[in-house]
DNA sequence: CTAGCCTGTGCAAAGATTTGCATCAACAAG
DNA sequence: CTTGTTGATGCAAATCTTTGCACAGGCTAG
């Protein structure tokens, strides 16, 4: 159970959403993903591309949504998709060079809530990305 | 001097960037929005598309280099682009219905920096956006 | 185990954004 | 004002992402 993909299948059945063997081999690529990557990257490592791109897109989609996965934004505007690893909402550190990336836990989530809350606004979310250029790459 | 677009142009000389008459029209359409706007809706404003919607997409990306229009995404990952007026770097709070926004101008950028900077990131610069539903929508 | 419902999938096509390339024109120098 | 350099533009095409629709297959009830 302390498996990530047999625990993001368990919580996506009490979701109801189904579990084919394109959803168990997304979540395959993500899991051995160290960085955050795009629907295309994932589909790109799937053993012999089994299942078509337009699948990967609409399943990584609905993974969010279930709260399995985690979406982030490249500095171009790509979007990109990573494990909550338990850890649930969090932020990357990325490098504009090499693409790789840091977790970072730091987040303004209860100050932005109460600024949005004072103009009026209900159900706040919000999306944050850190970009810069790593060590390895400077 | 005043004007928000005789200042973007002066800026955009300094920086070497030519001024044509596309761009003066861009910035126009630009200065006359509100809330910020995608490169399709600052073409489809343009007075009979006096220019390509490519040449749009391109001097927004040359505007934001420049530092003379700020850069945003909104939920579904569409860029958006509105002038800084003054203010340099900011953040919006955007209705996700109605795609009204508002001006934030809380920042973690300090605190960010100092973060990238202890896991040896340089030239670090960050986006966030903050989306909830307005009150005119709830 | 079987049947049936309804979600998920693949294909095709539309839509959005980026890139390549030849031509045009802004701007600096003379 | 004229000219040359070089960035900007428009068109076409490639790329990335979303959407529509018919069919296949996961899951629940019997």
């Amino acid at each position: 159970m302390s498996d990530p993909i047999t625990k993001a299948i368990s919580v996506l059945r009490e979701k109801g959403l189904r579990i084919t063997e394109q959803r168990k081999a997304i979540l395959e690529v993500l899991s051995k993903a160290d960085s955050p990557i795009s629907a295309e990257e994932n589909h790109a490592m799937l053993v012999a591309s089994q299942c078509d791109l337009v699948t990967v897109y609409r399943s990584l989609e609905q993974f969010v949504k279930a709260g399995v996965v985690e979406l982030g934004v490249r500095e171009n505007g790509t979007k990109v998709y990573c494990f909550g690893h338990g850890h649930g909402h969090h932020h990357h550190l990325t490098c504009r060079m090499c693409g790789d990336s840091e977790r970072v836990d730091v987040c303004m989530k209860n100050e932005l809530e109460e600024i949005a809350r004072g103009y009026g606004y209900q159900e706040v979310t919000h999306v944050m990305e850190v970009f810069g250029v790593c060590p390895s790459c400077s």
